[in-house]
RNA sequence: GGAGGGGUUCCCGAGUGGCCAAAGGGAUCAGACUGUAAAUCUGACGCGAAAGCUUCGGUGGUUCGAAUCCACCCCCCUCCA
């Protein structure tokens, strides 16, 4: 069963490097495992970068092992320099603990807790980290770290070496608080295995030898590779900034957008690190796309399996109401009931009443958010590439919001959809002048 | 504490008295082409519909005129103690 797990997780190249490499198959096989993965709380709300660990920990659940998900409350108040090019800005205590409640059910959706041998956990290093003195954490745990190999580090090497920039002892720190973390999970839950992104490795290792000096236990580590894109842009970020799991943030439908939107040269790569669909499946897929000309496949694929993961049935049900709604069929055809649904899916929407118009359609589309300067709409204006309701509006119209906006072109009386450029929607919802 | 190097518009990074709203690159936005792709080409890119207004770590000063010169202060980095 589980070197079947190992075996899918290669296919799906989702593994980097394994610590223990060659135990760890056997291991696995030897029973229900305990493994953990960590999330610092440096948001309100995981971004789709962390999507990856935490489907592992639900494939490894699948496989009969028992996750853990540890949220950071007290690594998250330090900051991991792993890779990072510059010192961070500590966050307060308090605003770190609220962000800790809403990791801790954002984590939890993606793990199963059925009191059974597997039964998911989610724990807060917080409760073992907080209430250690210096002196503990200085002779127990800082002693059996060197500094000599710790500087070695690849992950912090560049804040070492390269000039301008450097590493508060604060920082240098998270190492070991991380490591910590694994020698006391192994002994409160007999964890044995964690799991990171490929930059967690030094901090794996770490954890893996400290467990064995504190706990004389041996333990493994395997890491995920960093997921990177075709083009060599950044993954997870769009022109609207980062893709957020928390809807309130990213609403459904353009979490739907953003994997609809994939380029090829990713979309296969991607389908198998972020969907349970088997690797036959999408390899079926691909083939398919490449014998058919034209709009592939798996993107849709893709967008709907991985909403479906993270917003569930009725998070891809609004979704692609919307996509159906603005794409494929015209937006004349939607009902009263249906443009209402719209706003309740996601779709950006305001209400405005008569009176309160602007002077200018510049002002009323940056202030609805749909651009970030007058500019935009002023260049988009004079391409042509606004509309309203479907109708055309240039640069000349600029000045005539009411007539932009007029009662006769509402749909139901009062609703307007404005389009800016090519996938840019806002449902304006009219009322008269109230008086 | 001492010596030196820095802080420029989202990011990187030019600019050392007027020609600077500030080169160049990246990112972003829009158009053409398309598959709501990619690549490419075009345009925009401090704010403002415009007149105009506000920027170059901070505060004062010199000057007709300062991102550029001076003083003090804050922050970052390197080396020494």
């Amino acid at each position: 069963m589980s070197r079947a797990l190992l075996d899918d997780l290669r296919a799906r190249g989702l593994i980097f490097q394994v610590a223990g490499e060659d135990e760890l198959p056997a291991w696995l096989d030897g029973g229900p495992r305990t493994l953990y993965c960590g999330f610092d709380p440096t948001a309100d709300s995981l971004h789709i970068g962390s999507l990856v660990p935490l489907l592992m920990l639900r494939r490894f659940q699948l496989a009969g092992h028992k996750p853990i998900a540890l949220v950071g409350g007290a690594t998250g108040l330090i900051g991991d320099p792993s890779f990072k090019a510059q010192e961070r800005q500590l966050n307060t205590p308090d605003v770190v603990a609220g962000w800790v409640d809403k990791l801790r059910n954002q984590v939890a959706q993606f793990i199963d807790f059925d009191d059974s041998e597997t039964c998911a956990e989610v724990v807060n290093n917080l409760d073992w980290i907080a209430g250690m003195d210096v002196l503990t954490f200085l002779r127990d745990v800082g002693k059996h770290f060197s500094i000599n190999s710790m500087i070695q580090k690849e992950s912090v090497k560049q804040r070492i070496e390269r000039e301008g920039s450097g590493i508060s002892y604060t920082e240098f720190t998270y190492m070991i608080l991380q490591s910590f973390d694994f020698a006391e999970l192994n002994k409160r839950y007999n964890c044995t295995l964690q799991l990171g992104g490929s930059d967690q490795w030094g901090n794996i290792t770490g954890g893996i030898d400290l467990t064995r000096r504190l706990n004389g236990n041996q333990v493994f580590g395997l890491t995920m590779p960093l997921i990177t894109k075709a083009d060599g842009t950044k993954f997870g970020k769009t022109e609207s900034g980062t893709v957020w799991l928390d809807p309130k943030r990213t609403s459904p439908y353009a979490f739907y957008q953003f994997w609809l939107g994939c380029a090829d040269a990713d979309v296969y790569r991607f389908l198998k690190y972020f969907t349970f669909l088997d690797v036959s499946e999408i390899e079926e897929i691909e083939r398919a796309d490449a014998e058919n000309q034209g709009r592939p496949e798996a993107q849709a694929v893709l967008a709907r399996e991985v909403t479906r993961l993270v917003h569930g049935e009725a998070g891809l049900a609004a979704a692609q109401r919307i996509t159906e709604a603005l794409f494929l069929g015209s937006i004349e055809s939607l009902d009263e009931n249906d443009l209402g649904q719209l706003r309740q899916d996601g779709l950006p929407a305001s209400s405005i009443s008569r009176e309160e118009f602007p002077e200018t359609l510049t002002q009323l589309l940056t202030d609805a958010g749909m651009a970030s300067s007058g500019k935009q709409v002023k260049d988009a204006l004079g391409r042509s590439a606004v509309t309203i309701n479907g109708r055309a509006i240039g640069w000349e119209n600029n000045a005539d919001v009411a007539t932009c906006f007029s009662p006769e072109l509402a749909l139901h009386g009062r609703f307007y959809l404005v389009k800016l450029g090519k996938k840019k929607y806002h449902l304006f919802e009219v009322s008269p002048a109230s008086g």
